[in-house]
DNA sequence: CTATGGCACGGATT
DNA sequence: AATCCGTGCCATAG
């Protein structure tokens, strides 16, 4: 069934135990950070290269055939294989394929906000500076807000801020106004200033934003009033201004509940740490499923180091010992911490194998719980390999591990799918009616939760569709 | 009076 | 022990 198993880890110390429970929460980005620390500080440690299988270029398990090549397990189309591999598979995605995916394919579902603003501002670039701006482009959130410091950027290019800015600038005052502002309150000066161009604004509505006071609820208007000493009812005002103009998330086209999706706990996913896809990417083949190694090749106790250590020094052979002794462990840790993603994602891909290939409406809620319990091993232990890990699904959408155990996803998409069809808006009471005819039991209350988390307007705002 | 958002409580989950 | 989530109650807007 699966093509690949790892081979169980047997003995188990206490700081063996230790030292797995801490990397098994790493993303892989810091794992590799780790690995490289430990490569540096640690001569018993090495790389080596990994065989390759000429015709797909997957990772060769240490022994046998390439599991995906000489032994396609098309017999099998339902059930999904498990395997690892280097994460270099990610980045050159078309070259580990045997049919020639176009590259552009490949990130079309990422891509789509970032090309249609750079076809706006195109024009008024010159070369380089356009290179910069699809490097910005390509670093937005789902909210359409810049993921990473700017600095960060101007660094990589070798440009001063000011440059950065400039293009930043025209970037966010393209089409969805505020695109890849670094926060919300960037995104919601720049539409002021847009605006105020057409029509006049409320005054302090800049400085009020600013400091981020438009979120404060009601009961605090006369706090903020008094810092600005202005009147209560201006405060209103203002609020409600920004409320119906400005948009914190330029990539969303409407408001959610801006207290909802917290800005500020707003992810930025980049590298996934398993990427679930078609074999070859080709639908008719099985899925696989990769746990992305941060290193190319396998991580191994230096063999040399170990011979020559028992023709060392008497006084070096201490340190020695200590060095070796901690590099097998660490080798042993990481090789249990994939053990364990992988036997966890056997599991969870066959549960929610439809709502990996079917959309959201299919997910099945699971807790992190009932699955320790299938696997015989501790709750922690699930919720450390599930935090702060991503996960690619075969439609190229990158979600956050956890995803897999929202309760409630699978009543919001349907939820959704309601309000789309609907003739006339419903309220949120006659959508409990309607979800309950489907078999979803929800309270009046959970509605308007749900609707703000997918930021659905409320009924009276909807438009009655055609 | 109806629809919806805020707050807070309690139970489930981590 | 800390956090998350669904829900009930109440206030407020329309």
């Amino acid at each position: 069934m699966f093509q690949y198993q790892y081979t169980e880890i047997k003995p188990l110390t206490t700081a063996h135990l230790a030292q797995t429970m801490a990397l098994l929460t790493l993303s892989i980005d810091e794992l590799q950070q780790e690995i490289d620390a430990q490569l540096a500080k640690n001569p018993a440690l090495e790389i080596i290269e990994e065989r390759r299988c000429p015709a797909c270029h997957k990772r060769l398990p240490p022994k046998g055939k390439c599991p995906i090549c000489s032994k396609p397990s098309t017999e099998h189309p339902d059930e999904p294989v498990v395997f690892l591999s280097p994460r270099e598979d990610f980045y050159q995605p078309s070259g580990a394929t045997h049919q020639d995916v176009p590259e552009d394919q490949f990130s079309a579902a990422v891509e789509e906000l970032p090309t249609y603003v750079l076809r706006q501002i195109a024009p008024e670039l010159k070369e380089n500076e356009r290179i910069i701006a699809a490097y910005l482009l390509t670093h937005l959130d789902e909210d359409g807000l810049l993921s990473i410091p700017l600095i960060e950027a101007a660094q990589y290019f070798h440009v001063p801020m000011s440059t950065m800015k400039e293009i930043q600038t025209k970037i966010k005052k393209a089409d969805p106004i505020g695109v890849g502002s670094c926060s919300t309150q960037e995104a919601m000066l720049i539409q002021l200033e847009l605006i105020s161009e057409q029509k006049s604004i409320p005054e302090y509505a800049t400085e009020i934003i600013t400091n981020g006071d438009h979120l404060a609820s009601k009961r605090h208007y006369p706090d903020i009033a008094k810092k600005y000493n202005l009147p209560v009812k201006q405060i209103h005002d203002i609020v409600k201004f920004v409320g119906e103009n400005l948009n914190p998330f330029p990539a969303r086209s409407y408001w959610g509940n801006v207290r909802q999706p917290a800005p500020e706990a707003v992810q930025v996913y980049r590298q996934p740490d398993i990427i679930i896809s078609y074999l070859n990417e080709d639908p008719e083949n099985p899925l696989s499923v990769e746990i992305i190694l941060p290193t190319f090749g396998t991580l191994q106790v230096n063999p040399l180091f170990k011979t020559s250590i028992k023709e060392a020094d008497q006084e070096k052979v201490d340190d020695w010992k200590k060095d070796l002794d901690k590099a097998s462990l660490f080798v042993k840790c990481i090789q249990q911490r994939y053990n364990t993603i992988q036997r966890l994602m056997q599991k969870l891909v066959v549960y929610q194998h439809d709502f990996i290939l079917l959309g959201d409406k299919y997910m099945k809620p699971i807790t992190r719980a009932s699955l320790s319990e299938e696997l015989s091993v501790h709750e922690s232990t699930i919720s450390r390999a599930v935090a702060n890990k991503t996960i690619q699904l075969p439609n190229k959408k990158i979600i956050p591990l956890a995803g897999f155990f929202d309760r409630s996803l699978n009543v919001r998409s349907v939820l959704k799918e309601i309000i789309e069809q609907e003739k006339k808006p419903l309220s949120d009471a006659k959508l409990v009616q309607s979800l309950q005819a489907r078999g979803y039991k929800v309270a009046r209350r959970t509605i308007a939760k749900y609707r703000a988390m997918e930021g659905l307007l409320p009924a009276h705002l909807r438009q009655p569709n055609a």
